[in-house]
DNA sequence: GCAAGGTC
């Protein structure tokens, strides 16, 4: 069997299809992984890299004295399996194989990737031939003489791959542990760096600083109107920008008719047609759309996995030779683009344009197959016509314009006008992206005399350079060599998830600067370009086997470890600058009651707003715990108590904006307050006068203390503390209540908890007690079912009448085994003969007199006699001593307390019999025999 | 918990 291995799916599917060429390819999934078999061939893809690169076992835990962030460096390294499904379907196709072909892409990832297909394949058959097919594009062409020019996995060049992998995972790695430990910060919040995401955020940093330091200069532009045939004109001066305000206005005073047209020129310009995408440019034509980087991206990936465009990560802005425009054309045909198509046949360029890259990999970004609107939707539809136009606009011939430039005397003042107008549209006609701008000039010759309808002198500011959109940073990224085509768009999408950049055009945060600063000032190699493009010429240098990827890596390594001895001299420096730096971030705003900063904080999954001069000041708000989402500081803050706004983020749903969180702790605690029967509108607004604002707060308070600030009596705040102390206990009770509801009927969508508490708080059932007793009506009311209804009394009663027991001191032990024996209730105690609930628990007599004393007397009833277990185990016998009477019938009847010769000879058989349940004329004979 | 690079 001929094994080959392709990166990706995709291209499995496609080599095999031009590889069987008429034969039939059977496609088959084996442990949820497609194969493609013909002949005595099996093709298979692979996902990329499945395979990673981590350190050896030893190295997990980031605060280990010995495994210290610097030990990473020098750490061994391992590969693991990230796509098991695919490595066990490999290994187990390479036992069978008696030759494996390596089908990767052709570049330096793609060898990489071969590479490890051929460990894998090496550990399971290690006499197997393994080959390698390159190709550019998956073209019947390329790949049948692919196939026909095998070769072998060229090692150099895997090895150059695996040294960035070495490279990035050390580099990056132990200074990811170094930064985050010296700001102690874990979990969510590391501070991640990167030979990639580091100079990327560098460059975000530098130019808000830029920004904020740009001092704008003011300049003058001075222009005037004239007119021919009624047209207006305007004409510049030619100075273009005046510095000097003296001589703009010089130049104004003498610009006075008669203004003689000195000059006219006539001429032509190309304005040619764009060059086929790659995917930085895909990006920034989409972004014209109103898509973002990753959105674009998916979008594309979307449509390439449908077969509608090509291969959208490549760097090729040149179409091969390979690839064959009339079929694409072709393919197109039949749909909304046949004008178009039509147009671009008829006037189609000589040569294609091209870009200045070109690769070998994947060719430029073009359609592959038709689609309709109706298809695809409106998003994914806007990005193929998009792919479809561009391709039409490459086969388009340029646009034409004629330009004139007419330049005027105003009395020895130079001014100039330019006018253009499209001659031919060329490309424009099928990519109407960009506006194509006219500015028609009346017709105007040498030696004429206009009118000078006005001069105007125009005062401007210079201004700042404009932040990085996500499309622009990705341009500049790739002008930088950083990243690659496919991972550009994610790098940013990291930058925005560790939360070190955000908004669009892209902003840094605290957190970006003072990572960003930290590493400017310590470990500055990582956070420059120019370490990927030393790392690039190294790997030219591995490709070429001018040097091995050993010594690169322990160049590399020296480097790192000289960067340590820096960091680690300054650990506590570099941790405080952060935290001090990063503190801002969380903090909202001036302490009502002291006047230090309110902080947000977060502890555990725990989250609220406290005072930076705790312990002295104990003002805090509370804040919804971290499941609702993680609280962030907003740039906007509330009038009225200078707070920022606050609000919850959460992954995958929408945010929750608390807005001023004064506001909103004010607004949120009125109605508790309003519980207290005390309370008014005055001595409310004394309280907040105050930052009085819980219930619980007033509650704390000592007499002295209340009476102070409220200006009452002693006695009248002792009476509001009472007050307050029983609002906390209903809402205690009521909070209970929730959570109770809450886990007997789980919450689940289209059901509010919210709104099922508010009921039931409506009809008076504010506690878990009220709800036992009330009636399935106001449960059914409240919305919820017949079976959660039932369930809820049942667990309501039950937990009721475990506290009432429990309150009663009967031990937890005990009450397990009444609640077993299903009578747990305080009545069941009360009322059932102690013989009775014996038997039904298994508890000795004596202990069940106990229990059933301490019930009574806390409920205030009398305690029944006491009977000892001897005296139950005579009378048990003599029960049984009476023919017809077995154990389940003296079970019964102690359930109307006979328990012996005794109570039975006396018991009315009529009342008992209706108890018990047992035939009256039974009754009547065990009494008969007893007498 | 960490990088960057593949791919979905």
């Amino acid at each position: 069997m001929h094994l080959i291995i392709a990166e990706k799916n995709i291209s499995a599917n496609r080599i095999a299809q031009i590889l069987a060429g008429n034969e039939k390819v059977r496609a088959v999934k084996e442990g949820g992984v497609s194969t493609y078999s013909f002949d005595t061939k099996t093709v298979v893809g692979l996902k990329g890299h499945v395979v990673e690169v981590d350190f050896e076992p030893g190295y997990t835990n980031w605060r280990s004295k010995v495994h210290t962030p610097r030990t990473l460096i020098d750490a061994g390294t391992v590969k693991k399996p990230t796509e098991k499904k695919i490595v066990n379907l490999i290994q187990k196709l390479a036992k069978k194989a008696d030759l494996v072909t390596i089908a990767t892409d052709y570049d330096t990832e793609g060898e990489l990737i071969g590479k490890e297909a051929y460990e894998l394949v090496r550990a399971v058959n290690p006499a197997v031939r393994i080959n390698r097919a390159r190709f550019s594009a998956i073209t019947p062409a390329e790949i049948r003489s692919a196939f026909d020019n095998l070769t072998d996995l060229d090692f150099a060049l895997a090895a150059a791959g695996e040294v960035r992998q070495m490279v990035d995972l050390m580099w990056g790695a132990s200074l990811t542990r170094f930064i985050s430990l010296a700001a102690r910060r874990g979990g969510r919040n590391i501070l991640s760096v990167g030979r990639v995401q580091s100079p990327t955020l560098a460059m975000i940093v530098n130019r808000e600083r830029e920004i904020e330091n740009f001092v704008p200069q003011t300049y003058w532009m001075l222009s005037l109107m004239t007119e021919k045939e009624e047209q207006p004109v305007e004409a510049r001066h030619t100075a273009g920008r005046f510095t000097d305000h003296e001589a703009a206005l010089a130049a104004e005073a003498g610009t006075k008719e008669p203004l003689v047209v000195t000059d006219v020129k006539e001429g032509q310009k190309n304005d040619r047609a764009p060059a086929p995408f790659d995917t930085t440019t895909f990006i920034v034509a989409a972004s014209r759309l109103g898509l973002s980087a990753a959105n674009a991206m998916r979008l594309a990936e979307d449509l390439y996995m449908n077969g509608y465009i090509s291969y959208p990560r490549t760097d090729n802005t040149v179409y091969p030779k390979s690839l064959d425009l009339n079929a694409i054309l072709d393919t197109l045909r039949g749909g909304v683009f046949d004008a178009d198509i039509a147009w671009v046949r008829q006037h189609r360029r000589p040569v294609p344009t091209r870009g200045k890259k070109e690769s070998t990999d994947h060719p430029p970004i073009h359609p592959t197959g038709a689609a309709t609107r109706e298809a695809l939707g409106q998003d994914r539809w806007k990005v193929y016509e998009l792919i479809v136009r561009r391709f039409l606009a490459t086969l388009s011939p340029d646009a034409t314009w004629a330009t004139v430039r007419c330049t005027f005397d105003a009395s020895g003042e130079p001014y100039a006008a330019t006018g253009s107008r499209l001659l031919s549209a060329g490309w424009r006609r099928v990519y109407p992206y960009s506006e194509a701008k006219e500015k028609i000039l009346p017709v105007i010759t040498a030696g004429e005399r206009l009118p000078i309808r006005s001069v105007n002198l125009e005062e401007k500011q210079t201004q700042p350079p404009a932040r990085y959109s996500q499309s622009r940073l990705i341009q500049v990224m790739e002008e930088h060599g950083l990243g690659t085509k496919s991972t550009r768009h994610e790098v940013i999408g990291k930058l925005i998830s560790r939360r070190y950049v955000e908004g669009n055009p892209l902003r840094p945060t605290l957190v970006g600067r003072a990572v960003t600063d930290a590493l400017d000032n310590h470990a500055a190699t990582i956070t420059e370009p120019e370490m990927t493009r030393t790392l690039e010429e190294h790997m030219q240098l591995i490709k070429q086997r001018e040097r091995s990827r050993e010594d690169v890596v322990t160049e590399s390594r020296g480097m790192l470890h000289r960067v340590f001895d820096k960091l680690e001299a300054h650990e506590e420096e570099i941790g405080e600058e952060i935290m001090e730096q990063t503190a801002e971030e969380h903090t909202v705003g001036p302490c009502p009651v002291c006047g230090h900063d309110l902080r947000i904080r977060h502890i555990g999954i725990s989250q609220f707003i406290g005072c930076t001069g705790y312990p002295e000041c104990r003002f805090n708000i509370s804040l919804p715990g971290s499941t609702w989402g993680r609280a962030i500081r907003l740039d906007e803050t509330c009038e009225e108590h200078g707070l920022s706004h606050v609000r919850l983020i959460r992954k995958g749903s929408r945010p929750w904006t608390i807005g001023c969180p004064l506001c909103s702790h004010i607004e949120s605690n009125i109605e508790a307050l309003r519980m207290m029967p005390s309370m008014i509108d005055d001595l409310m607004q004394r309280l907040h006068a105050h930052h009085i604002y819980t219930v619980s707060e007033i509650a704390g308070m000592q007499p002295v203390d209340l009476s102070g600030a409220v200006g009452v009596s002693i006695g009248e705040a002792g009476q509001l503390i009472r007050e307050a102390e029983d609002a906390l206990e209903v809402l205690r009770r009521r909070s209970e209540l929730r959570k109770f509801v809450r886990k007997i009927i789980p919450p689940r969508r289209g059901r509010s908890h919210a709104k099922i508490t508010r009921s039931l708080l409506e009809q008076g059932i504010g506690d878990i007690r009220a709800l036992s007793q009330a009636n399935p009506a106001a449960l059914k009311k409240a919305g919820i079912g017949d079976a959660g209804a039932t369930e809820l009394l049942e667990a309501a009663r039950g937990l009721c009448n475990e506290r009432a027991l429990r309150e009663a001191g009967v031990p937890a032990v005990s009450l397990k085994k009444y609640q077993a024996g299903g009578v747990a209730s305080p009545d069941d105690l009360c009322y059932l003969p102690i013989p009775y609930l014996s038997i039904k628990t298994g508890i000795n007599p004596e202990t069940v007199h106990k229990h059933v004393d301490l019930v009574c007397s806390h409920l205030g009833r009398p305690t029944p006699a006491k009977i000892t277990k001897a005296v139950l185990e005579r009378g048990r016998k003599e029960l049984l001593a009476i023919p017809g009477i077995g154990e389940a019938t003296v079970q019964r009847l102690y359930l109307a307390g006979i328990y012996d010769a005794a109570t039975l000879r006396e018991a009315d058989p009529e009342k008992v019999s209706s108890i018990t349940g047992i035939a009256e004329a039974r009754l009547h004979d065990y009494i008969g025999h007893l007498k």
